[in-house]
DNA sequence: CCATGCACGC
DNA sequence: GACGTACGTGCATGGT
């Protein structure tokens, strides 16, 4: 027979949190849904991992409970539950009851008193109990039976405590964490307990004396003249606190155990409620997904499959889907082609379109207008095949992510949804995840793609109104979408690469990699894995006793700057920042890019992401080629892998210096910055002389590095503690810091003042370009949230319209190359610089060319500066 | 298969 | 006064 297991909820306690750490959800319907997502979300990790038997959530009921005839003041000063959270409770309670899951209140008392007095029946009854909350509290309840999950950040997160881990944590037992509250009261429930006595001092009281009658029956053996009067002073008080803080295990609780009884079932009203509040996530979690699909198969949809096309199917506009097997569009085959218009939607299996010299003439005619939902997908997909797609007008996936780029952007289905088209199918659901995913036969795949090819079609004046009421429409039509065919040829022509040199990097790290790995061993004592920061931890911590200067949630923290920090303390210290150094060269860059060289071609060919980043930079994966080293002289060495295609020509790299910064003068309008741009001041020291009050002359090292990042935190828009880690210094230095800054620059001041406000009135922030995103949280009365928000506000348009400008130049570079006649190819795009292949006959054109386009991509009152660099591969263009 | 810790770039 | 703090991608580990 199993043994019962209860678990026991503090209901208003994990909706509280759940609501707190979640962003402000809504649903289309405008029903808030962040604590009830939360909540769930919480409760199916507790099921899945517990299996209890039984489960419970109790509620507080109402204002007034026993507690306040003993002090009226008990739970004084809270704030009022939002009405933004209270509207969730009602949906909390059905979604217990669509679980299966039994929830309970009783007049005049707390949750706590019931799950008290539950979880002293079921520990008589020797059930396992587990209780689940945020209220440390609840500790007091701890012993054999019992275990508190304590829920730590966020909702999912909790952390089990046996008696034994409240003795190591507190160095006290379970039963007298309501002494500790006596003695030092809790804020949150307004329990005054003893002034001037804090966790410490009760610590080392009950540690002395056991408990608060304790203390005051030995109240003479107290050290401290003060402690003493303040404990005497409030004997009274001290007393109440314990009371208002032990739970009570007596409560009328009319439930008996067995009515808590729990079963596992995935209920169809329970899919109904996850449908209805839009928690597509946790359908997919409880596999519902079947049932989504059946939804849209619900609704008959008519398509033709053709086995000859002619110039009848192709009315324009025709939405246009090509359909690749592999994720990796470089890759794989065209599975087949979806096409809609108003003569029908259509499957063209892929071996008839490409052997249709209409369809291609079609696909290839700049006139006949095409909407695609991913046209640099498909322009690369075809160009592999060497089909050249031209005459595209809209591109879906892009136009969804101009209007918000916050939302899934990726997904038709997901996009389909949010404009109440309903019948497509998601890619995820259709072909299945990851080791389940199939290909499936002509037939399904035909409707599939036609769907799909149909909703590009009817999304299509959908989206283009709102693109029109954001006046973001120039936004698309001359940036994002010239740009995604410029991306499309810098994506298919790719990027040569030395296979030899990779490699025999790769044996010379092996070797340096094997001597420190021994050496690291010997110094050790012993042989673990160097690749595991728990084993490291152990090693470091425990063997070692090296002092703990971080954790993390797991264990010890490992890090970088930890391990800098004990470096002086042992040798071994050192070879391991140095071993973490060489293993990440060879794992993601040697050997990582060898994956990666395309067979055919010899060259890598990554995809640039255009619809991902919340502040419109790209993003490149598969491989990432905007993160190869260069700060390090070791890692920068990869650059040497990456070389021009043809015998002499060369790597051409410009990039922009102090984008972001003359972006941010230009915005603030800040004259400071702007004359300092004008007289080509070197900013930092500038920055440096403005902030400490200096001259040119008396700017030291220190005080430029300190003001370069300043500046580094303003672009990245960095609090005052990422500025204090990164400076070593502590937080108030860096408020410091910033606040000098701003005094400095009173233009910049107003600026961050004027774009919070601003974002607070719109809900959202814009860059020079039209570029949107939203921030909710800039609203939130959580000050995290909203603190995180406010930087977001102050940083997207410098770092946004910083994007907008190389985006634009990428684009009017393009169109040079082409009217100047020069064969030089752009190759990569890294935020701030464009990479080039080049013959060298053409080096001194592109000398004039690129800083020109690039300077002048866009006008601002600061002139943009671009410094460039030529050599044989990308190591020596610097 | 997923979360975690770590490290690389801007 | 606490909270947990730039954005991305990718690797290895260690749990399911």
């Amino acid at each position: 027979m199993l043994k019962n297991k209860l678990i026991l909820i503090d209901g208003n306690n994990v909706a509280f949190r759940a609501f707190f750490a979640l962003p402000l959800l809504n649903t289309d319907k405008g029903i808030y849904t962040n604590a009830i997502y939360g909540f769930a979300t919480m409760l199916m990790k507790i099921l899945e991992t517990e299996k209890p038997t039984h489960v419970l959530v109790a509620f507080d009921a109402g204002k007034k409970t026993f507690r306040h005839e003993t002090y009226t003041e008990y739970k004084g000063g809270r704030q009022k539950t939002p009405p933004e959270l209270s509207e969730q409770f009602p949906l909390i309670l059905e979604l217990l009851t669509k679980f299966g899951i039994k929830h309970y209140q009783v007049e005049n008392y707390e949750a706590d008193d019931i799950i008290g007095t539950l979880a002293a029946k079921a520990g008589q009854a020797t059930w396992d109990v587990k209780v689940v909350t945020g209220d440390k509290d609840f500790l007091q309840l701890a012993n054999d039976q019992v275990e508190i999950a304590l829920i730590r950040k966020g909702i999912s997160d909790v952390e089990n405590y046996k008696p034994s881990d409240v003795q190591e944590r507190y160095g006290i037992d379970p039963g007298r964490i309501i002494d500790l509250k006596g003695l030092m009261g809790d804020s949150s429930d307004n329990i005054p307990g003893v002034p001037g006595v804090g966790e410490k001092t009760a610590i080392k009281l009950l540690k002395q004396f056991g408990t608060i009658e304790g203390v005051y029956e030995s109240i003479d053996d107290v050290s401290g003249k003060k402690l003493k009067e303040k404990l005497i002073d409030h004997h009274e008080q001290a007393l109440m606190s314990k009371k208002l803080a032990t739970i009570d295990r007596e409560a009328p609780v009319t439930l008996s155990l067995e009515e808590c009884q729990y079963t596992f079932e995935v209920t169809s009203e329970l899919i109904h409620l996850f449908k209805e509040l839009e928690f597509h996530s946790l359908l997919d979690r409880i596999g519902a997904e079947e049932t989504i699909d059946q939804n849209a198969q619900d609704e008959a949809f008519e398509f033709e499959t053709l086995s000859e096309i002619t110039e009848d199917h192709l009315e324009s506009p025709s939405s246009l889907i090509v359909e690749v097997t592999d994720s990796n569009y470089h890759y794989g085959d065209i599975h087949g082609i979806g096409l809609s218009n108003k003569t029908g939607s259509y499957f063209i299996p892929i071996k008839t379109a490409l052997s249709s010299e209409v369809f291609r003439s079609w696909l290839e005619d700049e006139k006949t207008e095409k909407v695609v939902f991913d046209g640099k997908e498909d322009t690369v997909a075809l160009s592999w095949r060497e089909v050249h797609l031209k005459g595209i007008m809209f591109d879906i996936q892009l136009a969804s992510y101009l209007i918000d780029p916050s939302e899934t952007n990726d997904d038709l289905a997901a996009i389909s949804n949010r404009h109440n088209l309903s019948y497509v199918y998601s890619d995820d659901a259709f072909y299945g995840k990851g080791a389940k995913h199939r290909i499936s036969g002509d037939e399904e795949l035909g409707e599939h793609l036609a769907r799909k090819a149909r909703a590009c079609l009817e999304l299509l004046p959908l989206l283009q109104k709102k693109l029109d009421i954001n006046q973001q429409t120039s936004l698309f039509n001359e940036l994002e979408l010239p740009l995604s065919l410029v991306l499309a040829e810098m994506e298919r022509m790719g990027v040569k690469t030395s296979q030899d040199t990779l490699e025999q990097m790769g044996e010379e790290l092996s070797r340096k990699l094997t001597e420190i790995e021994h050496n690291i061993y010997e110094l050790a004592g012993t042989t673990f894995n160097l690749n595991s920061p728990k084993q490291l931890g152990e090693i470091l911590f425990e063997k070692l006793q090296l002092p703990v200067i971080k954790k993390t949630k797991t264990g010890y923290s490992t890090s970088a700057d930890v391990l800098e920090k004990l470096a002086p303390q042992h040798e071994m210290i050192p070879k391991l920042l140095d071993y973490r150094q060489l293993g990440k060269l060879k794992s993601t860059y040697i050997e990582g890019l060898l994956k990666v060289i395309h067979p055919k071609t010899g060259r890598i060919h990554t995809r640039f992401n255009q619809t991902l980043t919340q502040t419109g930079r790209l993003s490149s994966i598969d491989p990432n080629l905007q993160n190869i080293p260069i700060r390090l002289e070791e890692g920068r060495k990869i650059r040497k892998a990456f070389l021009p295609s043809k015998e002499d020509w060369v790597i051409f790299s410009a990039d922009y210096s102090q984008i972001e910064l003359r972006v941010l003068a230009h915005i603030a309008q800040d004259e400071q910055l702007i004359k300092a741009f004008e007289n080509g001041m070197d900013i930092h020291t500038k920055t440096a002389m403005d902030v400490f009050g200096v001259k040119e002359e008396d700017v030291t090292s220190l005080m430029r590095r300190h003001a370069k990042a300043v500046n580094f935190g303003i672009v990245y828009g960095i609090s005052d503690y990422g500025l204090s880690q990164s400076l070593g210094i502590t937080r108030k230095e860096a408020g410091q810091f910033i606040e000098a800054y701003l005094d400095s620059f009173p233009g910049v001041k107003k600026y961050m003042e004027d774009v919070v406000k601003k974002a607070k009135e719109d809900g959202f922030v814009t860059t020079l370009l039209q570029r949107r995103r939203y921030l909710p949280d800039i609203r939130s009365r959580n000050f995290n949230r909203r603190s995180f928000a406010e930087r977001t506000a102050m940083n997207t348009p410098i770092q946004g319209t910083a994007a907008d400008i190389i985006k634009q130049a990428m684009v009017q570079m393009s169109e040079r190359l082409a009217e100047e006649q020069l064969t030089t190819n752009m190759l990569l795009q890294v935020h701030d610089e464009l990479i080039f292949e080049a013959p060298e006959d053409e080096i001194d054109k592109l000398k004039r060319i690129v800083p020109d386009v690039m300077e002048n991509a866009v006008k601002l009152d600061v002139p943009l500066k671009v410094e460039y660099a030529y050599g044989p591969t990308w190591y020596d263009a610097k």
